[in-house]
DNA sequence: CCCGATCTTTGCATTGTCGCAAACTGGAGA
DNA sequence: TCTCCAGTTTGCGACAATGCAAAGATCGGG
């Protein structure tokens, strides 16, 4: 395992606001591993023994539905906590985590939730409203899931993604781990078809460039423009 | 203001775990009033100088799209807690909150919040593993928007109001609140139109009985048909 | 370097749901 | 009791999005 320095976790917002010994603290009861693209990181319903901090990569979480369709919840960035199931009183993971490309992770056994919270109340704080936030986002997903149109609800899950993990490149924003048209119909509500239809639609107007499993934003105000499109 | 008892909070669920002298001084930082059937407990955007319980009533958190369009977050139920602004890290409210009968409620300060949590630490974990309830519920709403056909959710809309507030009549399980047929389709992401249409077809065939802002669940097991049904 | 697996594109028929319009109904208030 | 209004029902045409099918493109591995 590799040697791991504080420095690592310093700019990370849930540790936010620590000083340096917490910090060392708080790694001194992780342990680092990796996680190859498409492995697991935990499985819905699985007993939840650890929560996760990402710490290089980018993470799917996926629900299954009855009849196996899949619905993509969110994707975890480099920096974001994940699997903080005794943060929200419960003890199985509500989810399964997949890592998107190779991953390194940081793990902390659930069992030391307590102690941590009371050893270190900043993080506690950062961790609880970064809950409210997903929160707030995820109802935000419902109202758009409610009001908007295929066309929009693609459109926004460009941008959002290209925001939140794209990589600036001489085409455009590069969105930065590989994703397919079935990753943005799960994404969405929809199904593949319609979204490369869509896609092949704005690539030919220029607005974005498409790719095998590559998405480059390269006009970002026009697909603000359909995202927000009254009719 | 009418005299308030610890025995009140007991057996809700935010105070569970409490000893009676931790729920006297939670009283004791708290007052109560009325809201009036369609009145405002809180708007989205206003500083959110107070959180909430419940003593009475039913509570609609709605959002409203910049098109004017209503969605319905959540309808909160007696004894529950809303507007904890403060718990997830922020100062403004998230949502609207419509008070769907008369209502009677409990306001504590936002800003006394910190003190609350350190004087009660088992209230501070009641609500953050609410918190997390919401979040993983409103994650399953956004799945059944994303793969479910209206008719499906319009029947899960249904059967989860009957469970969560329906009250017991000779006729089966009536819902506890005045609900419009234009109330699900904000619930479910469509249009009141389409909603009649669903529950008239119910309606003649006994599975439920409609009537004006009223929805009375006969048969639970034919919307659990529906509502699960694969094509 | 070529093959096969995976991902993407595109055409066409079908349909679930909407949008509009109009008629109906029940309950509250005068 | 009558009236009015908000809420509900229902018909019908329109269309966004799906489902199915098949061809085309791209990448990695042998």
């Amino acid at each position: 395992m590799s040697r791991l320095d504080a420095s690592l976790l310093a700019d990370l917002p849930p540790f936010s606001g620590m000083s340096r010994d917490a910090l060392d603290d708080m790694l001194a009861r992780a342990v680092s591993f990796r996680n190859p693209k498409d492995s697991y990181v935990f499985r819905e319903g699985e007993e939840a023994h650890s929560f996760f901090l990402l710490l290089d990569g980018y993470v799917r979480v996926v629900k299954v539905t009855p009849d196996g369709e899949q619905v993509i919840v969110r994707y975890i960035a480099t920096g974001e906590l994940l699997g903080i199931a005794k943060a929200i009183g419960r003890d199985t993971y509500p989810a399964n985590a997949v890592a998107a490309v190779d991953c390194v992770l940081l793990a902390w056994p659930s069992n030391s939730w307590d102690a941590i919270v009371a050893a270190h109340p900043g993080f506690a704080t950062n961790t609880y409203s970064m809950v409210g936030s997903r929160l707030i986002g995820t109802q935000d997903r419902v109202v758009e899931l409610a009001t908007e149109r295929v066309e929009q609800r693609v459109a926004n899950a460009i941008l959002s993604l290209a925001r939140e993990t794209g990589r600036k490149t001489d085409e455009g924003i590069l969105i930065d781990f590989p994703i397919s048209r079935q990753d943005i119909s799960e994404m969405t509500g929809t199904t593949l078809h319609t979204v490369s239809r869509l896609l092949s639609g704005w690539d030919s107007k220029g607005w974005i460039k498409g790719g095998r499993q590559k998405i480059t934003l390269v006009e970002g105000h026009k697909l603000m423009m359909v995202a927000s499109a009254r009719d």
